[in-house]
DNA sequence: CGCAGATTTGACTACGCTCAAACAACGTGG
DNA sequence: CCACGTTGTTTGAGCGTAGTCAAATCTGCG
């Protein structure tokens, strides 16, 4: 059994992520085995890793707190970034059919997670059958959200894809119940253009330019969002 | 039990695939299990679809013979593509988290499918903790391959994706025992320029230099690799 | 053989990048 | 708790890669 650690640490039952989570659709008695699994680790700061490439591949991470960013470098040693990671979601799938992690996994903030050792997540798995579904599922979420990200790399202008994230976020806070029109987001400006493909140079222009229009706001990690209609008009429209 | 149709119908067992497909490294007594699932349906023609948006989710399928494009369409009614699949591949995986398709399989040649149904397909692999973990491992590549996807379009120049794609083409024929420097590619030249974000006129400029440069050539389908190393350098420096 | 669709070639263009420099925000130690 | 240095953001000017548009040519299939 792997050792417990101090901090807040609410039980799968008692988790408001639950849904989100692995947990999601679970009877009790499952829930209360899935619960033994569970590593809830301390939390770590700013900057620091949840795994690094070449790290040995054991434990998917369920972010409980915080924030955390997806990211690998290219042969010229730029960071390229793959995703945010919110709490409820999942992170280290990538790596299920490796020895080795190949990406690195930072947070952006104070950031807590609950480790689930792989060997005995997939065990309790192959007992109970909706934990399993809800892996696959959990999964096959994570395709389509890369095939999306490539998608808006793909269709969208510069604009589109700055709009479309902010949105992707709103609905990200919205589904956890929190107010979607005006959030804290503790991502620099720079891993925003990283992870839409611009320079921070774009991403500051286009920032500045939808403020002017009074669709939204993003200052000292607060967004808010003015017209959440226009802005979705704006990410869909077609470029004609 | 699913009909059976006519074709070739190796089993599981016999199929030459089964080390890249669901049944890597299976015992035999599991394999026979798998097996059972399987229905092996009627060869499609090129240009007709394996499933479509909209369409409910219920099979994964395992090419055979032939190539399979997945697309889907952006607001403007422009194709997007997210991959090719080639014999021993799995397509429908981004499928499982969803009771309907997102996304368009379609037959870019003749192709052979073996069709899983989920459902069983999930429920002997909770019996079968090697076929789960294949699972797993599987859903994990796709993961891998999508976002490997991006960081090419994302980092890369034109001419290092179009060589890039080749070697990814030629790498996938030489781990299923083919020939890798010279083999018959079934893709229109703009699809790939649609998979890379490039347009065709771009894909047919570089394929020109690179024949130039004697490094490759694709004529009628056929691609035949004269300088791996010099494609290889190329596709890898980063751009200073 | 003929036609629709695919590819090639050429001239021109645009979106977002690069480079540079000023400015703001942050957090760290004295 | 403020000063300072580091890191992040903004603004401006000019540029380059790949896109666009157009037309010629090739290919494959009925």
């Amino acid at each position: 059994m792997t050792e417990k650690h101090s901090g807040f640490n609410a039980s799968c039952a008692k988790c408001a992520l639950q849904t989100i989570c692995f947990a999601n659709g679970l009877y009790e008695t499952d829930l209360d085995r899935l619960d033994e699994l569970v590593d809830r680790l301390p939390s770590i700061s700013k900057g620091e890793y949840l795994y690094s490439a070449g790290d040995e591949f054991s434990c998917l991470y369920a972010i409980r707190a915080g924030i955390v960013k997806l990211i690998s470098f290219s042969e010229d040693e730029t960071e390229v970034i793959h995703g945010f990671y919110l709490p409820g979601d999942i992170v280290g799938m990538e790596a299920m059919a490796y020895d080795a992690h190949e990406f690195y996994a930072v947070a952006l903030d104070t950031t807590t997670v609950c480790a689930l050792p792989y060997g005995q997540l997939a065990s309790l798995s192959s007992e109970v059958p909706h934990l399993n579904s809800q892996m696959f599922s959990l999964m096959s979420r994570e395709i389509m959200s890369s095939r999306l990200h490539s998608t808006i790399l793909t269709q969208k202008t510069a604009e589109q894809r700055l709009a479309d994230f902010i949105l992707l976020m709103s609905t990200k806070y919205k589904s956890r119940g929190y107010e979607h029109r005006q959030f804290r987001l503790n991502i620099l400006h720079r891993d925003v253009a990283n992870f839409l493909n611009l320079t921070p140079e774009t991403v500051s222009r286009i920032l500045g330019k939808f403020q002017k229009e009074a669709l939204m706001t993003w200052k000292k990690k607060e967004v808010i969002i003015k017209n959440e209609n226009g802005l979705r008009e704006l990410a869909n429209d077609s470029v004609e």
